[in-house]
DNA sequence: GTAAGTCTACTACATTCGTCGGAGGATGTC
DNA sequence: GACATCCTCCGACGAATGTAGTAGACTTAC
């Protein structure tokens, strides 16, 4: 049971998101980031969110100031981890292997990414030529 | 445009799951096969999510017979991208590099899949050693 | 031809999620 | 100290979704 659910709308996660990215911010600094990218919500839009993400878990709140500053308590990779591993044993019974095919056919990689995915397959194939 | 929206519940992609692996069924193979799974739910459970599917557009029905016979209209590959995409999008930016490393990285690969993978660089990496 | 079973159509209800307004407390400013 | 402003708390509402019951038509087996 160490693993949660990790259950978040679309609009939870957009404004996770902005903590991931902005670091700890108030309500009305995440508001003003989603404004930056034309997202247009109200004030208090963004602080339902923001409570509900921390009910879940996933935000921490510091509320000693007037304006409660909040912070991500999980990673982004542990979110990403527990999305795919929802959408293998959706789509595909657990099997990693057609969605990174999927993925890597039909998506863009750059050249720093294609490398080190190589170095990640060298380890993987031990027994390569 | 051209691409649709996908937005499926979990529980109306579980349905459309088992009409990509047993083909063409009606609401009771549906069921059965849910049921032999371990999967406990009404009959009329399974008609609603099938009837819900058949509005979206993902699966379409011959209703010649008494028991209509559903089948699903979108492949798995195009839900899987679309799924894929959204996460992209919601988590990177659109940046598939971070979600294939991830991927390859905590899932189990079979050999098999490796050698694939590692064909489709070598196809992406013209230039490499 | 009647009883039992199967199937669809329709309705319903709880929960979650996206979205927001209003009340009322704190703060800053003149 | 009064006014504008900003903040939190709480409640609300509609849409989507998961789940299922009931009514009534159709089929089948005696």
């Amino acid at each position: 049971m160490s693993e949660r659910q990790y259950d978040l709308g679309s609009a939870e996660l957009e404004v996770l998101k902005v903590l991931w990215d902005a670091g700890p911010s108030t309500v009305r600094d995440v508001l003003n980031r989603l404004h930056d990218c034309g997202r247009r919500l109200a004030y208090t839009t963004v602080q339902t969110s923001l409570t509900r993400l921390e009910q879940k878990g996933f935000v921490r709140s510091d509320k000693s100031d007037l304006a409660h500053v909040f912070r991500a308590r999980v990673t982004r990779d542990r979110v990403t981890r527990s999305r795919l591993k929802a959408l293998l044993t959706q789509l595909y019974d657990g099997a990693a292997g057609p969605l990174v095919l999927q993925l890597v056919q039909s998506e863009r990689l750059t050249a720093e990414e294609i490398e080190k995915l190589q170095g990640l397959i060298d380890e993987l194939d031990p027994n390569a030529s």
